[in-house]
DNA sequence: CTGTTAGCGCTTTCAT
DNA sequence: ATGAAAGCGCTAACAG
């Protein structure tokens, strides 16, 4: 391995000083063209970098960010993860990835090591963000990296953490969803799947009732499950829908796995989708136009999602001031998963 | 935000120099209990942690490993990476997930990028390494960046680059896929996916090829055919496979992507798997069994090829010698997506 | 236009 | 057991 080459050596065999050098990487002061030729044409042959953790001792940012997300398999957070680094990387921005895995002490260690590490400011996605009841110890130490960097917060929130937040508008997707059902003649809806205080289960589900009830539809709370965020979740809620005797026409999901799920138990027991039942999902991952039947879901902006996060944390990386909650509008995904809802079962209400 | 606190701030407060401070920190020297407990009550109060930019200057060691990867939104990438990231940072390394996008320009900006921010090693998979020719620019620009620090190949090679290599079996597992299908009667075999001169394709299409004349199976050229790795290559392939009028009664896959194309298309025409014709997946995402009907795949040792990587690179970091190539087994996830070849068709042979 | 100097935050000899 | 001083690689005044 190469011993490291530092600006001395540069200087040394170019005859100038150190500070010459610096003046010809960084370009902030006046050289004289002959000098820098002379410099730029040592480091061109030695390959000289400039030793950026000297420099973020120096200048005192990193021009680091840390993104903090429970799960990169998770086609929503690699999504959302992959355009937020773009753009990071576009403003000058290297990326920490930390994947939690869903681990609050996970989180915590990703946290400190961030901190430790110097970043200039922290993505905070999913996990500790989610909790509909916030953990208070988790909420100080929160706030605690809040004392020293910017932390911006997408699709989550804690109580008595007073950080930025970018969120996709779950409230508008889920009513949209609903009217949709609606429109297609509708009246026995389920929910189905996420976790029982988990914010992006709980928004939905709220937004799920509110619009039936303004469509006078009845809500049945059986039918409204909860189990978990992924495929097999899905399955083992449309396993307890098919014992109950009455049936929905449509099942709203939590989210694309779930609805993967639902789609294959109810296949597995004769059940057509959407001949018998209509199913929609939510996020549109890139599988919900692969998954037969092709999933009407809910499709997040992810592109605006992540650019908008970024664009917040940079801003308050800079001192500057930047708009405390916004929120990104979802925009619904027409697929095959849903039909007009079958007359006898319409008689029936 | 907080001024940053730094050994000094808490030297004067604890009565001590800062050496004494650093000491307590590393806990290299020995401290008198005392004074060890009035400095770390201080260390506490301020929640002080010390820089480790500093350190990383002074040690010359950033304990950070860079890993390049092609696309996250792959589960093969992103299930390899989540092993690998979770393995280097039970070792102590924190890691820089850096997206190419298949990109060989995106690429070189991140190796500059890495190279700048000091990582201890770097561990690289997919996009130059697997071209089958190798771009001797790419490859030059290879060997700067090993000079100055290690660098780990996952699953590719480059021409003239005397790099350390962790591949998967690939040729045994297709190896393996042929056994199975010749034991299931079927004698008419297509490969289907991937890109000309893409190693991963490469290597599988000689081994399926080497597979089939040991079994004395015919090898249909016109059933070979690339276009790309993913769900909409294995549709277009599908349909170019159905305009033929001599059809396979098996197609391997290059990988599951492909095979959930193929699979679509097949359904789409009316052909059923695995009733017609059995389809084979490479990699076992998580998606394989999931797919209906549920896919058979030859399994990746993620957790193993991921293991494996990071140690091998450790070892590197540390000056340590380690097996230049090291190769990772695969092993036959048998699902419902291959039968027992038709008997007319095994016939018609 | 260029060299000298000090210092970013930390650790580690070398003294004491 | 502890303090003083030097230095990791770099840049930004401050001189000249």
């Amino acid at each position: 391995m190469k011993k490291n080459i530092t600006i001395y050596d540069i200087a040394k065999e170019a005859n100038v000083s150190p500070s010459t050098v610096s003046r010809v990487l960084t370009g902030n002061e006046r050289v004289k063209p002959v000098t820098k030729q002379k410099v730029d044409a040592i480091i061109e042959k030695y390959n000289f970098r400039p030793n950026s953790l000297a420099r973020s001792l120096l200048y005192k940012q990193s021009k680091m960010i840390g993104i903090i997300l429970p799960d990169i398999n998770h086609p929503f957070f690699s999504t959302l993860v992959q355009k937020s680094e773009a753009h990071a990387l576009s403003l000058g921005y290297t990326s920490f990835l930390c994947n939690s895995m869903n681990d609050t002490d996970v989180e915590s260690t990703y946290l400190q090591n961030l901190i430790d590490k110097q970043v200039d400011g922290i993505l905070f996605l999913g996990g500790r963000i989610n909790q509909v009841a916030t953990d208070p110890k988790l909420a100080e130490e929160m706030n605690r990296i809040m004392d020293r960097v910017p932390v911006v917060f997408v699709n989550g929130e804690m109580a008595g953490v007073d950080a930025h937040v970018i969120q996709t508008d779950e409230k508008e997707g889920i009513t949209n969803v609903i009217d949709l059902l609606h429109n297609l003649n509708h009246q026995r809806i389920a929910f189905l799947g996420g976790e029982q205080g988990v914010t992006s289960r709980e928004v939905k589900v709220n937004a799920f009732k509110e619009a039936l009830a303004r469509h006078h539809l009845p809500i049945h709370e059986q039918w409204i499950m909860n189990e978990g965020f992924d495929i097999e979740s899905g399955e083992e809620l449309a396993n307890h829908l098919l014992y109950l005797n009455e049936k929905p026409t449509a099942i709203v999901c939590v989210n694309d796995f779930v609805a993967i799920g639902v789609i294959k138990t109810l296949n597995k027991f004769g059940i057509r989708v959407p001949e018998d039942i209509s199913v929609v999902g939510f996020d549109d991952i890139y599988l919900a136009k692969d998954f037969p039947p092709g999933i009407t879901s809910v499709s997040q902006n992810y592109e605006e999602l992540g650019k908008t996060a970024v664009d917040v944390l940079v801003k308050l990386i800079n001192g500057e001031s930047a708009k405390k909650k916004s929120t990104v509008p979802t925009k619904l995904q027409l697929r095959n998963s849903c039909q007009l809802a079958k007359r006898e079962e319409v008689d029936k209400e």
